[in-house]
DNA sequence: ATGGTGGTCCAACCA
């Protein structure tokens, strides 16, 4: 079973890439964060004519998550429940029998601002979320866009981004409280070299350069955890034509 | 130190 995660910033623009990469690479399941649009706008079609079934949760210009699937999908989730909230980052799907979990995670702005206490206050409530889940899944994977960096080892500058959101204590520590209900980091689990990371700012040449981080993550649970055979980021589609600034993220389980 | 880019949608917000 092959699992992966991708913000494509905008599937009305990076369909092409999305339906290549599919293509090319046979995913089980793929999960989408970021695809700026209305539920009524899903492409379902054109995934369907790739032999790939979906299921979304989308608004209006911003966030919007999907899961796009060779399997059926069963007891589809998309809010945290006691949760209002009109930023659709949240979908979960059972498929195979592995609980799949998509997280767009808030970015945060800045430490300062109110988005920051937005997205700790949004972590706190999918632990809440995930501890109960746990209880009826003990095969789950969490995947998706955590704009966290859980070690410094996944920035290309930590001395600059030291206290900086996507990197701060704080952010850390709730990525952590999660991994504590019985998560590993997939990736970590293989030998890597140094450098890996999964996104790229458009600015300043980052992604020639190197400058990125690694916040998009497959967590798996402990369950799973002896079927993971690899794990590794695609660079190729972010050296295409206007990419995505993130590329995707890969896990592989027997 | 600033601004550098890109998506949404045309002014300003978000990343």
């Amino acid at each position: 079973m092959k699992i992966a995660t991708w913000n494509v910033n905008s599937l009305r623009v990076r369909l092409p890439h999305v339906l290549e990469w599919l293509q090319a690479q046979q995913p089980d399941v793929l999960a989408l964060q970021e695809i700026k649009m209305t539920d009524d706008q899903f492409p379902v079609e054109q995934f369907n004519e790739c032999g790939y079934q979906a299921v979304w949760s989308g608004q209006k210009t911003y966030n919007g998550v999907a899961i796009v699937s060779k399997h059926p999908t069963q007891d589809v989730v998309t809010d945290f429940p006691g949760w209002q909230d009109d930023q659709r980052r949240i979908l979960a799907a059972t498929i195979d029998g592995v609980r799949i979990v998509n997280f767009y995670v808030p970015n945060g702005e800045s430490v300062a601002s109110d988005k920051y206490q937005y997205k700790l206050a949004w972590l706190k409530a999918a632990k809440h979320w995930l501890a109960a889940e746990f209880k009826q899944h003990d095969k789950m994977i969490v995947l998706g866009d955590f704009n966290i960096a859980p070690e410094d080892r996944d920035v290309h500058d930590p001395a600059a981004w030291q206290g900086q959101v996507l990197c701060s204590d704080a952010e850390r520590a709730a990525l952590t409280e999660i991994m504590a209900l019985g998560f590993v980091d997939s990736l970590r689990l293989f030998e890597q070299e140094a450098g890996v990371f999964s996104w790229w700012d458009y600015r300043a040449a980052a992604f020639r350069r190197n400058m990125g981080m690694r916040i998009d993550l497959l967590l798996v649970s402990a369950a799973l955890q002896a079927r993971c055979c690899a794990s590794y980021v695609d660079k190729q589609p972010r050296k295409l034509e206007r990419p995505s600034d993130h590329a995707p993220v890969i896990l592989e389980l027997t």
